[in-house]
DNA sequence: CGCTAATCTTACCATCGTTAAGATCAGATC
DNA sequence: GATCTGATCTTAACGATGGTAAGATTAGCG
């Protein structure tokens, strides 16, 4: 991926992200070194400053980035809304398959808290969330439809989180697609209950 | 609460674990240091490594008193069950008032994963989640009243996490009390059409 | 009182994140 | 093609961190 022996990298700040992810799954977010970062990158552990700042940084371009992928794995494109179960098991999937990226993602501790591109791709994502709710419970948009999408984004979140805390039962996590699609199948009586 | 002056603190174990709740309230959990803990305690900072072995093994020992508090606001004592919704409630408030501990309870990363107590501890709590689920479903224990519990934890999960994550509109976060209610009622549509 | 184990401190080390200074290089301009 | 300029990367250094080793202090118990 690096080109060998070349002062310049070419595409550096591509390739810390993708060192970063690399190093987040192999040892997790709490063992994170940035110098190992660079490392896996092949640059000295300075070189990553010039493309983010700080660690705070290079984390908040992950969680960008991570938002950003969700947001194009949410969106069907065409201006078309996606199904509310079929957005749910996306988002648990989306949790899984990029687990590095998903962690960053909910740590605002750990980002530059007003990086403009981050709430640009978050709101992004979150609307692609709110419209699936929408267009689910068939009725206009409103404080009842604010509390709906509130209710089926915890229900997805709270089951991807807790499976990638390893807090749910041996069970589910044997066929994870299978659990992902039953959880998202009760986004139904989520979403239509909340309105009473 | 440390005698001042003294070799021996008398109660370090506690007095570390108590600064370690107000370090991570202070500066969030990425930013904890093992070494302000011990300065907030007045000691020197290596002397929680005798009661904790490492930094892992302190956020063990948060983690278990975390998951303790839970179950010790989850039981209602005499053997009786509590109220789902209640329950629900309960679970969110519990993030709200214990942030530090809650945190550090989904984050195995940072644990020393054989850590017995810390197991027991755990199951404890999801034990009375469990029973709350069954009492109010009212069907005898199976694999469905197992995926009603997974999804019904979930969602209190999930709400409480982005809540804590600053993830929610701010409607929401202006009655959080209101909205962890109206979210905790919504348990019943997901444990009763989760047998379908 | 005297012994022992628990508790805590000081000294030290490798590693970490960050900053400052300088080296190298790509691309624009002439 | 030569030169200049800014972007990119490295080396060097600093304070802070987590962990280990050795020793000091003291509580509990005989």
């Amino acid at each position: 991926m690096a080109p060998e022996g070349r002062y310049h990298h070419g595409d550096l700040r591509r390739a810390v992200l993708a060192a970063a992810v690399e190093a987040i799954e192999e040892r997790g977010l709490g063992l994170l070194s940035l110098r190992d970062v660079a490392r896996r990158a092949g640059v000295s552990h300075t070189a990553p400053v010039h493309h983010f700042g700080d660690k705070a940084g290079m984390l908040t371009a992950l969680a960008t980035e991570g938002f950003d992928l969700l947001a194009q794995a949410l969106d069907p494109g065409d201006g078309e809304t996606i199904d509310l179960v079929d957005a749910g098991v996306i988002y648990v999937q989306f949790a899984v398959d990029h687990r590095a990226h998903f962690e960053v993602m909910f740590r605002p501790d750990l980002h530059h808290p007003d990086e403009p591109a981050l709430a640009v791709a978050r709101d992004r994502a979150g609307d692609l969330l709110t419209n699936a709710v929408v267009a689910a419970t068939d009725t206009p948009p409103g404080q009842q439809t604010e509390l709906a999408s509130v209710a089926a984004w915890s229900l997805v979140h709270g089951f991807a989180t807790l499976w990638l805390a390893g807090a749910l039962p041996e069970q589910i996590g044997q066929d994870l697609q299978g659990s992902a699609r039953s959880v998202a199948k009760l986004l139904f009586s989520v979403v239509h209950r909340s309105d009473t």
